[in-house]
DNA sequence: GTCGTTTAGTTTATAATTTAAATTAAAAAA
DNA sequence: TTTTTTAATTTAAATTATAAACTAAACGAC
C-alpha cells in the first residue's frame, strides 16, 4: 500500500553521504577532500573515511597534486572511468546494437548483430547472451571491470522486473530478459524502453546536460516520447507514458493503423513523410527524389526525402515543413501539458536536421500561449544513432551513483 | 547547479523515522507501538522514544487499550485530528472561498467574499488576511492550534516562493501572496495553482485516495490539469504545467481566444458548450433551454444546458455528449503521454455527471491504444465545489506529515 | 485461582556514525 | 627562518539506532 517506508539508519546515513560526496566527484572532479566537505557541508574526517571507502572500490582515484592556494596543495580525486566497463545493447526491430563503453559514455567498442525473422523470445535471448560474449571477449580482467549490463528495447518494458511485456515490431510477449541475462553473466542488469533510454542518455552524456526537466522524442517508424521530469526518469502506470504517436491532432485527418484519425504519426513519422512524398509525386509534382530512387518510387523513404531537401528539392523541403508543423503542434501540445526545460528530437527524422527543427521551432513559437511556453528549448540528438544504445548503459550508471551499493 | 545534495545526519535519520511513524498513524491509525515497530522495521525502543516525542507535541494521542492477542493489551494511537485548524483559501475569479479544517479535512467553517472589481494586488491581498482573520475568530486557542494557511489561486504560481506570477482572470501580477500573509499571521503559508490544489484535494480527501498516478481536470471556463505523479505533484519548468485547455485537437476546427485553431478550450468547455446551445437553437433546433432561461438565449450557460439534458432535452444531451467526445480525445491524449492510473474530473462540467462521463469514458475506450490505456479509470470528483479550498489546505497537511519539523 | 505463555512496551548497554576539536602535514608569504 | 594558510588526519564527544534484557499486563490451561 504506502509504497516504501523510508526510515533512517546508519546504514541510510553513510549510504546517503557516499552518494553524495561521489556525485559530486562525478560533476565537479577532479576535486579535493577539503572542497568535496565544503560543498556538501560535511565535516572533513566524514568526507576522509567516505573517500577512503571509495577509494578501496576502486571507483575514484587520487590523480594530482593541485596548486596551493597559500597552504598544502589538495589531493585531487576523480572517477577512475577507464578502469569500468558498462554494456549496453539497443534491441531494435532489425537488428541488436551492442556497445561496451566506459564510465564517461565513451564507446570503446561497437557492433551489431540482426536479429532474423520469424523470431521467438528463447532465440532473441540467446542473441544477446552471443552480443554480450562477442563484446566481453578481448578484455583485460573483465570480471571485475564490468559492472553491469543496460538493456534499451522498443515496446512495452516493464522495468522492476527487467521483463518486455509486448515488442510489437517483433511480435513478442513477455520476454523475461532481465532474469535471463543475470543467470547467464550473474551481474547487475537493466532493461529499460528505447526512448526513455535515450532521454536518460542525452540527459547523462549529450544535449540533455544540466536539465532536470526534459522531454525526448525518437522520430521513426513511430513516435515516442521519454520524458523526465524533476530529474526523474518517469514511466507511468503501466509503463506505456509517451505513446505521443497516437496523439490526435486532426481529428478529421487521415486515418491511422490504429483506427483513429489524424494521429502525430499518420502525419510527421519517417513513413509518412515518405508516403506525402509518393502521393505528391504521383499527382505530378515534379522533383528529383525520382532521378534519387532511380524511378521506382516504392523506394523512397523519409531518408531519402531528406537527402532530397539537402539538395534543395523543392517539394521536399516543403513535405519536411509540413511535417515539422504538425511535430511543432504535437510538441506545444506537451510543451502545455508537461512544460519540460528542453525538448530533445532523435530518431531517424532528426538526420534531417535543421531542414525541419526550423519548422518545428516556428510552430511552437507561434503557438505556445506563454513567453515561458515559447522559450521552450528545441534541440536535435547529440548522440544520434548511439542514443539508446548509450541510454542502457546510463541505466547502470544511474544505479551506480545513486546507490553505492554499501559495501 | 546539483539541486540539494542530500546528505545524511543524525536529525535527518531521526526526522525521517518520526515522519515515516507519524504517516503509519495516519495511513493505518488507531494502531500500537509494536504494530508500527513491525511495520516500519524499527526497534520497538526507537519507536516509543518517537512516539514520546509525537505525543509531546500534540500531533497525536493515545486513544484506547485495543484488544489482546494472547497478552498484554496494545494502546492504541491515532492523529489527533480534532486539536488542529488548517485555513484554505480558494481565489477564484469572482470570490474567494475560505475553509477551516481539521487534520481529516473535515470542514468546520466556511465562507465566501466576493472580489470586488476592478482590484489591484493590495487590496486582493487585504481581502485575503480579512478572509483569514474572519475564520479564525470565534476559535478557542487560535494561536496555538492553527497550523498554516493553504492559498489555492488560478493562474501562474510560482510555489517556491508563493508568489502568483499571472491571474488571468483578474488581470493581476506578480502577487506577494506568501510574503504578505506570513507577515501578518506569522505561520505556515503555502500557494498553489488551483487545479493542482485540486488534485492534491481529491488525493488526500476523495476520489483520489490511495492513487499514485493522478490526473485531475478541471473544467469551467477553461480547462486545467493537475498532476501527481509517482506521488508527487508536478510543476513543470516555469509552473505552467497542466495547460490543456489549448490543447490541440482539431487543427482546422474553430478559432479560439489564442489565435490557434482547435484547443479543446473551444469545443468542451462550460462557455464553449453554451455557444454551441445558442447557435443550434439559433439555427432552429427545438430545446426546452428556450423555456428555461425564459426566452432570452443570452443567459444559456453551461449550467443551463446541463438542467436541461438531466430533463431529458435532446439538444441539450447530444452537445454533452459531443463534449465528452472532445473532453475524451483530449484525455485520451493525455493518458498516451502520462499514462496515469486515474482521471478525475472536476469543475462546473463535472456537474453534468454521468451525463457527461459516459460519453468520455466510450470515447476513451474507444480509442485508447492499449488495454491497460483502456483501463485507466476516469472518475468524478468527490470534493466538488470545496475541491480546491480543500487542496489548499492539503498543501498544508503535505508539509506537516512530509517532514515533521523537527523541535 | 495459580502458573506458564504470549504480547506490549520500557530500560540498559552497545554499536555505528557524524561532528567538534585538536593535531599533523605541507606549502606560501613575510 | 618564522608565521600564516590550507589540507588532511587523529582523537574525543555527541547523537541515534539496535540488541538484549526486563517489566507490564493479559489470556488460557489445569
Amino acid at each position: 500500500m504506502s509504497k516504501q517506508m523510508l526510515t533512517g539508519s546508519f546504514q541510510l546515513m553513510k549510504s546517503l553521504n557516499r552518494s553524495a560526496i561521489l556525485n559530486i566527484i562525478r560533476e565537479q572532479g577532479p576535486i579535493s577532500r577539503a572542497d568535496i566537505a565544503k560543498l556538501t557541508k560535511l565535516t572533513p574526517p566524514t568526507v576522509s573515511n567516505l573517500v577512503k571507502e571509495l577509494l578501496d572500490t576502486g571507483i575514484i582515484i587520487e590523480t594530482y597534486q593541485g596548486e596551493s592556494s597559500g597552504g598544502r596543495k589538495p589531493t585531487m580525486l576523480d572517477i577512475n572511468s577507464e578502469r569500468f566497463y558498462v554494456i549496453g545493447l539497443d534491441i531494435g526491430s532489425y537488428q541488436i546494437k551492442a556497445v561496451l563503453a566506459n564510465l564517461n559514455g565513451f564507446i570503446v567498442k561497437k557492433a551489431s548483430f540482426s536479429i532474423p525473422t520469424p523470431i521467438n523470445n528463447d532465440r532473441l535471448l540467446s542473441l544477446m547472451i552471443q552480443a554480450v560474449h562477442h563484446m566481453k571477449e578481448g578484455i583485460d580482467d573483465t570480471e571485475s571491470r564490468m559492472i553491469g549490463i543496460g538493456v534499451g528495447m522498443h515496446g512495452i518494458i516493464d522495468v522492476d522486473n527487467g521483463e518486455s511485456l509486448f515488442a510489437p515490431n517483433l511480435n513478442l510477449y513477455n520476454i523475461p530478459i532481465q532474469k535471463t541475462l543475470e543467470k547467464e553473466f550473474d551481474i547487475l542488469i537493466k532493461v529499460e524502453n528505447d526512448v526513455r533510454a535515450m532521454a536518460l542518455g542525452e540527459r547523462w552524456f549529450g544535449n540533455g546536460h544540466g536539465t532536470d526537466s526534459l522531454v525526448c522524442i525518437n522520430i521513426g517508424r513511430g513516435i515516442g516520447a521519454g520524458i523526465i521530469m524533476d530529474g526523474k526518469l518517469f514511466h507511468g502506470h503501466n509503463f506505456i507514458s509517451g505513446e505521443i504517436g497516437h496523439m490526435t491532432i486532426d481529428i478529421d485527418g487521415p486515418k491511422c493503423s490504429c483506427g483513429n484519425y489524424g494521429c502525430l504519426q499518420t502525419l510527421a513519422s519517417g513513413p509518412a513523410i515518405a508516403r506525402k512524398a509518393k502521393t505528391e509525386i504521383g499527382l505530378g509534382h515534379p522533383s528529383i527524389l525520382t532521378q534519387l530512387v532511380g524511378g521506382d518510387l516504392g523506394n523512397i523513404t523519409g531518408e531519402t526525402v531528406y537527402e532530397a531537401a539537402a539538395q534543395g528539392d523543392p517539394l521536399s523541403v516543403s513535405i519536411l515543413s509540413q511535417a515539422g508543423r504538425y511535430i511543432g503542434i504535437g510538441l506545444t501540445n506537451i510543451i502545455h501539458l508537461i512544460n519540460p526545460k528542453r525538448i530533445i528530437i532523435g530518431g531517424g527524422v532528426s538526420n534531417a536536421g535543421s531542414l525541419i527543427l526550423e519548422s518545428i521551432q516556428d510552430t511552437i513559437y507561434q503557438r505556445a500561449l506563454t513567453a515561458s511556453a515559447k522559450q521552450t528549448e528545441i534541440m536535435l540528438s547529440k548522440l544520434g544513432e548511439d542514443a539508446t544504445a548509450l541510454g542502457a548503459v546510463t541505466l547502470i550508471l544511474e544505479e551506480l551513483f545513486a546507490t553505492t551499493s554499501n559495501a
